[in-house]
DNA sequence: TGTACTGTACTACCTCACATAGTACAGATG
DNA sequence: CATCTGTACTATGTGAGGTAGTACAGTACA
């Protein structure tokens, strides 16, 4: 069986919405929601879920085998890999500090101090490793 | 005299050109590169250094002028507004968060530990601060 | 064997954002 | 007057995103 992944996709957001279910699933595996091995809706499934077209679902799974955090086996269906790393370290931290530059820029104009920007932060960042496999507490 | 804002375009950006330059002129704003009064190239000059059609720098222009960074004067040309917030105290933290939510995001599955993520915000924020107008300390 | 599922690869078409090019107009300055 | 300023148009081209439909190879199961 494939997982349920509780996914929606909203209108109003600006991103394109492959690349809401490339965030939603990489966000998903980050969280531990989805763990190795685990099989993902199909790509026809998943497409009529969310009512868009099964080449839009094709594109995002591409995306996301392309960065190595899903394995494709023809004629069984996608799964989630074993956690690799296929970026260099400078791409990683290339990276790191490209998406880093981006939220300065965009809270330039916004008037929040260092402190105030660097808790939401520590604050978003926690709730994606608190939420283990081993979860389920009270 | 408009001051000589040393901004460049970057073909490899994923950004669209008009944003690179409200992302340019914003930050150095933030930086108080830019003081209220300053005024800006015009728009032919601009799309002239950069060698981009006037258009692109207007759009850039009246984006910054919609979000009350700048203030046109029809005629003169646009100059650096009083610091102000247009935004709602609710959209100012909306936008905090979902720009912090894109960091997330982007980070997820580079592997970083959460200091470390932390640490380069820390250092990219400071950056901006220190850079102030009563500078040139040798 | 046949049927139904899987990912994947196409082609075609539409829409929209972005960028360019050119023109035009009102306000300000000398 | 001429020349600068921002601003507002129209027109055109390009590319990303999305939809629609078709097709094919690999897998599973009755």
């Amino acid at each position: 069986m494939s997982k349920p992944l509780k996914l929606s996709i909203r209108t109003g957001d600006p991103r394109a919405i492959f690349k809401q279910v490339v965030d939603a699933i990489s966000l998903a595996i980050a969280r531990n929601e989805l763990e190795e091995g685990d099989k993902l809706p199909s790509v026809r499934a998943l497409a009529m879920q969310l009512s868009v077209n099964p080449n839009t679902i094709a594109k995002a799974y591409a995306e996301l085998t392309a960065q190595g955090l899903l394995d494709a086996r023809q004629g069984l269906g996608l799964f989630i890999s074993a956690p690799k790393q296929l970026l260099s370290r400078e791409e990683r931290s290339k990276r790191l500090r490209a998406a880093v530059q981006r939220l300065v820029n965009d809270v330039a104009h916004l008037h929040y101090s260092d402190d105030e920007v660097l808790r939401m932060l520590a604050t978003e960042l926690g709730r994606i490793r608190t939420v283990s496999k081993t979860g389920g507490a009270a």
